[in-house]
DNA sequence: CGGGTTTGACCTGCGC
DNA sequence: GCGCAGGTCAAACCCG
């Protein structure tokens, strides 16, 4: 695995900090993130890299190559500019006749010569992008090769869980449910329920895209309130039914297979895909994050529509509902911590099914992805016997300990980022390690920086890559967002696939499903992902 | 006055 | 079936 310090999106001024080396690890960064803000002063923080000790100098004059490279073409704009600025103007009125035609062939020979240096520039950056591409194809490949041996094991632990079923009736008829259903929710999010919605394509063996909608008439075929007694005639039901699928979670009956069976006139890849959707709508992201705010900031509009005190933590939960379009499913519940009451903890349901603005993009992506990422490997596995859940986190998430839990377990699937770690954690090697939570200790952070972090990450992966789940953060990121963003978002996520444990982990995964080894391995990061069954209710 | 918040009531799912 | 807890609704209220 290797990486190339180059932008897919060399034209674009916040590509520019997409480069990144190992040595940023070592990097300063500025203390303050403004993530919303459209314009940003990147000089300043070129200045506080010069102020910077003797220990990162090298890096400086590393990245400052790079930069100084990569600005070149700007930089020959603004010459060009001046000099004929100055040309006409300053020189006209002093000089004219001789000295003008001298400046003037001078002007032309340094600009042939910057256009020459342009284009071997853009010759450059186009061989960087060409190995950029071998890379991500070399990089896909081996993900395919990865998923095909995951499945491959898979089969085999069915197989041998049918073995088991057929010597106990009772429980293995409970198992053989859990069988058919869960695989099929992860291999039935085929082409024809959306998984183009979002314009991400995914590959045949790969379909584990969150969908934001479903079709409309497996939701009315499964609405027992539509049927029922609840037709108060209230406008957001069936504006809700109607527009997507996440409007009213609790419309979608849980996917039980009792529940779904008793639909009798249904066939069984229609209750898998209904359960598959239910699923998928009832996936959620929380993030934990260090805030005194009420709520961390996410580039959306939100409007409370309600609030409750949750058994066992004295804060109450707040509701949320984006309102940045009408009808728009996402919600979010607010909660402190009933621990740390320093620590918001935000979860996030749904997609938007609207333009967002680029501040929002990145929280709206991390849903997605994260969420993604979750369903994809928590419908692969309902024992512990192999854990896909776990295994996509580490390879995500590889130097995350404590940092990304996964509940995969039902009703509400969750992953859990948790940025807040504690000073005085189990590990602090990882503290110090991890680019994502050197972020989170910086002082004056913003909670929703990490979240973009990851999140533009594995969107930017999924853009670029017809994987989602296992999308691990190997490309540089194109965002339009201020170029102090795109710098610290391009640094982690870029910091992130450096990180040599990552390939690591990547290698225990592969080792581990080879060998079939059926508990978790503890690889050499000793991640903390875990699974846990009490994430949905607190 | 429009939009957001508050808050009590209501609905639903789940466990016993 | 009942009670509990989570989630949602909508009228009342607040605010700019």
């Amino acid at each position: 695995m290797f990486r190339f310090p180059v932008s897919l999106g060399g034209s674009r001024d916040e590509d520019r900090h997409d480069q990144i080396t190992p040595l940023d690890d070592h990097r300063v960064v500025v203390d303050e993130v403004d993530f919303f803000s459209e314009k940003r002063d990147r000089v300043s923080r070129e200045n506080i890299n010069d102020d910077d000790d003797e220990g990162n100098k090298v890096l400086i004059k590393m990245e400052g190559s790079r930069v100084e490279e990569n600005d070149r073409s700007r930089d020959v704009n603004i010459g060009l500019n001046l000099l004929t600025a100055n040309t006409g103007s300053d020189e006209s009125t002093v000089d004219d006749g001789l000295s003008m035609d001298m400046e003037d062939k001078r002007a032309k020979i340094e600009n042939a010569q910057l256009q020459e240096e342009l284009k071997k520039m853009k010759i450059e950056n186009q061989r960087l992008r060409d190995m950029l591409s071998q890379a991500t194809t070399n990089f896909n490949a081996l993900q395919m090769q990865l998923v095909a041996v995951m499945r491959q094991q898979e089969q085999r632990n069915s197989s041998q869980d049918h073995l088991l079923a057929q010597e106990s009736k009772a429980e293995g008829r409970k198992r053989q449910e859990l069988q058919i259903m869960v695989p099929r929710q992860f291999m039935d999010l085929g082409p024809s329920s959306g998984a183009a919605e979002h314009g991400a394509e995914v590959s045949s063996e790969e379909r584990t895209t969150v969908r934001s909608g479903s079709p409309p008439s497996l939701l009315e075929s499964s609405n027992p309130r539509e049927n029922g007694k609840r037709l108060l005639g209230r406008e957001e039901s069936s504006e809700e039914s109607e527009s997507n699928a996440w409007g009213n979670p609790n419309k979608v009956p849980k996917h039980n297979p009792s529940s779904s069976n008793s639909n009798g006139n249904r066939n069984g890849n229609v209750i898998d895909q209904s359960a598959a959707e239910a699923t998928m709508r009832k996936a959620r992201v929380s993030v934990r994050a260090r805030s005194e705010a009420a709520m961390i900031s996410d580039g959306c509009q939100w409007r409370k529509y309600g609030q409750k005190m949750a058994k066992g933590n004295p804060c109450p939960r707040a509701y949320y509902r984006c309102t940045m379009a009408g009808g728009c499913p996402v919600r979010k519940q607010v909660q402190r911590c009933a621990e740390d009451r320093s620590i918001l903890i935000t979860t996030y349901e749904g997609n938007h099914n609207h333009p967002l603005p680029p501040a929002a993009m990145a929280m709206a992506s991390t849903t997605t992805a994260a969420a993604s990422m979750l369903l994809s490997g928590s419908m692969s596995s309902q024992d512990g016997l192999m854990n896909p859940t776990n295994l996509l986190a580490r390879a995500i998430l590889p130097c995350s300990s404590s940092m990304a839990t996964i509940s995969a377990s039902a009703p509400f699937p969750t992953i859990t980022l948790d940025l807040t770690n504690s000073p005085n954690g189990n590990n602090p090697n990882m503290t110090t390690n991890n680019p994502l939570m050197q972020f989170a200790q910086r002082p004056g952070f913003n909670p929703a920086v990490l979240p973009q972090v990851v999140g533009q990450a594995m969107y930017n992966n999924q853009q670029q890559s017809k994987f989602s789940g296992l999308q691990l953060p190997a490309q540089p990121l194109q965002i339009a967002a201020t170029s102090s963003v795109a710098e610290s978002v391009s640094a982690a996520s870029a910091a992130i696939a450096s990180d040599p444990n990552f390939a690591a982990a990547l290698a225990a995964a592969i080792t581990s499903i080879m060998n079939g080894s059926s508990h978790q391995n503890n690889n050499t990061n000793n991640n903390n992902v875990a699974t846990s069954n009490n994430d949905s209710r607190q």
